[in-house]
DNA sequence: AAATTAAAGCAGCGATCGATGCGATAATGG
DNA sequence: CCATTATCGCATCGATCGCTGCTTTAATTT
């Protein structure tokens, strides 16, 4: 089983030992994501990154995998701000614009590559929160009695675009690029 | 640097001996990929599933992100066959439909998710070939004198919603649905 | 404020990973 | 057919990874 997220109920606030201790852990990951190559990203590395003591990692993650899992979870669940604008079509060039934006960012593409690196359906965790967001734009344009694609073209129209090529690409997708995306979802 | 891809000029007729260890490891590694987890995918593991010395390994790829970018090469590589029917539309419907059921093959699967997360651009080795692919029926078309969409279109709107359901859902894309894309695609 | 409980630090242990020097073997050129 | 060269098998060596008792420190409870 993975860690447990609120670290027991001990210490759970913001501040508390856990907490820093679990940030900087969190930090040393990000940072050591972009800087070393795969290999090295091993928990006694990451922990005297973070000045911690391994086996503090150890007991709290247990493995890789389930660390940097934790580390997305943290990363994609921010509160994501729903743009409304009224407007779905500028609603969609917004959300398009800022995961653009969000993708470009490198130590988000190495931890979303990283993530997929290690194998199961982890990476689900990198796109879901994307998706609801989406899905939250597109049924909120339904809710006012308008017409509006399928979500699952959106998702392929939108979602599909950014994340292919910043996964497979070397050429991160422009935050404007992604804004013609909508163009070619949205009817004239 | 990485490995001598023709190892050296001896030995590199199929069924020689250098070409047998090849093959053996690649295999090794396929079967690793969809077994064990990510952790245990080592040399001396592969080696040793291919009947070989881990010092081979050690010598020819030097490590295990180098050896799975031969794979992959090898596996993406290998002479694809570009559907050539006489239309478009069926054409990338057809390419769609390989594709889809490439991406299904569990083990193709995990390989293409392994090499994302090894990090760098050694990701583009999983799509190149198929992308040249498309640009290939694209610009027969337009060699027949017949408006297309620009790759670039074809790319979004089919390679990418194809390779974003592989890597990213624990829903494969099925090849029936995959053809659906080509219909978004171009107008009716 | 003292007691209790939980989490982090610490030392150290097998296991094994990645690497190296040397001898054996198979594939080429004359 | 023999010599040369390149590649593989083998034994071995540090380095370090992942892990486990035990102690110490910090946070919660009464």
């Amino acid at each position: 089983m993975p860690a447990q997220s609120p670290p027991s109920r001990t210490d759970s606030r913001p501040g508390g030992r856990s907490a820093r201790i679990r940030a900087a852990v969190h930090q040393a990951v990000k940072e050591l994501l972009t800087e070393e190559d795969r290999e090295a990203l091993t928990i006694p590395v990451i922990a005297a990154r973070a000045g911690v003591h391994a086996t503090t990692v150890y007991r709290r993650w247990g493995s890789v995998a389930e660390l940097l899992a934790d580390v997305a979870t943290s990363r994609f669940s921010g509160d994501v701000v729903v743009p409304d604008t009224g407007s779905l079509r500028e609603d969609l060039k917004r959300y398009a614009y800022d995961l653009a934006k969000d993708l470009n960012d490198p130590d988000t593409l190495a931890l979303v590559r990283a993530i997929v690196g290690t194998g199961g359906e982890n990476a689900g965790v990198c796109r879901l929160e994307r998706q609801r967001q989406l899905e939250a734009i597109i049924e909120r344009e339904q809710a006012r009695g308008n017409e509006t694609p399928p979500v699952e073209r959106a998702i392929d129209a939108l979602l599909a675009p950014l994340y292919y090529r910043a996964v497979f690409t070397d050429q991160p997708p422009s935050p404007e690029w992604a804004r013609t995306l909508v163009s070619h979802l949205l009817p004239d």
